[in-house]
DNA sequence: GTATGCATTGTTGTATACAAGATTGAGCAG
DNA sequence: CTGCTCAATCTTGTATACAACAATGCATAC
């Protein structure tokens, strides 16, 4: 956890507490459901309670947060229906990026994206789930920043984002790993033909596997 | 203007204040790239500045204000090119939206669609742009909410609202009351015939035209 | 035993004061 | 005239104190 007292000139307490609290929180490190105490987090953090309100008000905007009047603020819980419309979105989502990169990712792009997907395949035959899950985290994020439209992809991180404490445990099902690499190859080849509809219809595809692996996932846990 | 300072007991300044402002960007009363100074505000409500920081806050990180270290926040000037993804991804979002209703809108939804798409058409034929600007809004917000994913409807309304310095002129547009009618008239007969495809690609259409329509009047101003 | 009322305690919402950074205007030099 | 420097002023960022609300625990009644 790194100190948020170091206090570089071009930002402000209240910004470098937003992104501490909501890596903990994309991390499952704060569980939904959870509250966020002020007074707790300002002394963890030894500064006052005016940039934890901040952070925290910003993290409500941002959909990561619920903010109860005059109650603390907890971690934002979805029901399983919502989560279900929330994968759903993402899907569609994530597949207008991939079909928008099929046709205007630049040559360079297109060469970083093999590149990170032949590292990926690496890591899915050694078996190494974190390592891949930050990987996998970068080779949907190139393809986001391929579509070429800052406000999908900005779209499409923040709700990839707000899934992270529910999705990033897929990696732990047996065999995903392969699965997820398998897939991925179908969206980077639609990617590389320059093929719209079938970069569309595989990410989709891809993401829905997502959100089916979790439901099995916590089905047995 | 309404006064801030009543305190009802389930919400905050805070909370009011981000609703007060927010309606002022979004109706353009508060122009794109213009300073928010937290003391003005504050006179201007008869509030502290905190409230007034706390809203500001929550309104950048919704995306209408940008917050500058050090420097007051400012309203959210979008380039050309970012209001070009954002059309476009709402043209998307608010396709899903209808294509969605075309499967899950129940029947009271569906009536409550044709009844005041039917408003609509008596406001088109005696032009009052400002009245039908309000109850357009009405008519996609039924459309969302009918999609039934909570999520995808929020992501909507927010996008939408977001352009709404920029898409709320479209009505002053020679014939565009009519025009946008029509355009109506062709969604709702295809979620009413429960056409997923036919809805997605009228609602798509029709915002596309939305933002041709404000980028040829912008030329005209 | 359970339910209700009330006081105490803990936390949030807001105002205010002080520190810190950015902006502005005046003075000076070339 | 223009450009640079510096001090004053303005505004933002944060800490702290006080007001207001919610939660908790205890006492009492049934």
């Amino acid at each position: 956890m790194a100190d948020a007292s170091a206090k570089p000139r071009s930002t402000t307490r209240g910004a470098e507490l937003r992104s501490l609290i909501g890596e903990e929180i994309m991390t499952g490190r704060i569980s939904p459901g959870m509250a966020l105490e002020e007074i707790e987090i300002a002394q963890k953090f030894g500064v006052s309670r005016t940039p934890v309100r901040e952070a925290i008000r910003e993290l409500a905007a941002s959909g990561l947060v619920e903010i109860r009047p005059h109650r603390s603020a907890i971690v934002a819980k979805p029901s399983p229906e919502r989560l279900r419309g929330m994968f759903g979105v993402l899907a569609e989502l994530e597949a207008l990026c991939a079909g928008l990169s099929a046709l205007h990712m630049t040559d360079e792009e297109r060469t970083q994206l093999q590149a990170l997907h032949a590292d990926l395949g690496a890591l899915a035959e050694n078996g190494d789930p974190k390592h891949y899950h930050r990987m996998n985290e970068q080779f949907h994020e190139l393809i986001y920043v391929g579509s070429h439209n800052d406000y999908l992809a900005e779209l499409t991180f923040a709700t990839r984002t707000r899934l992270s404490p529910f999705s990033g445990t897929q990696f732990r099902a047996r065999g995903r790993l392969k699965r997820s690499h398998a897939e991925h190859d179908r969206v980077v080849a639609a990617i590389m033909q320059r093929n719209q509809d079938a970069a569309v219809a595989e990410m989709r595809s891809h993401i829905t596997t997502v959100e089916v692996t979790y439901e099995r996932y916590v089905e047995t846990v």
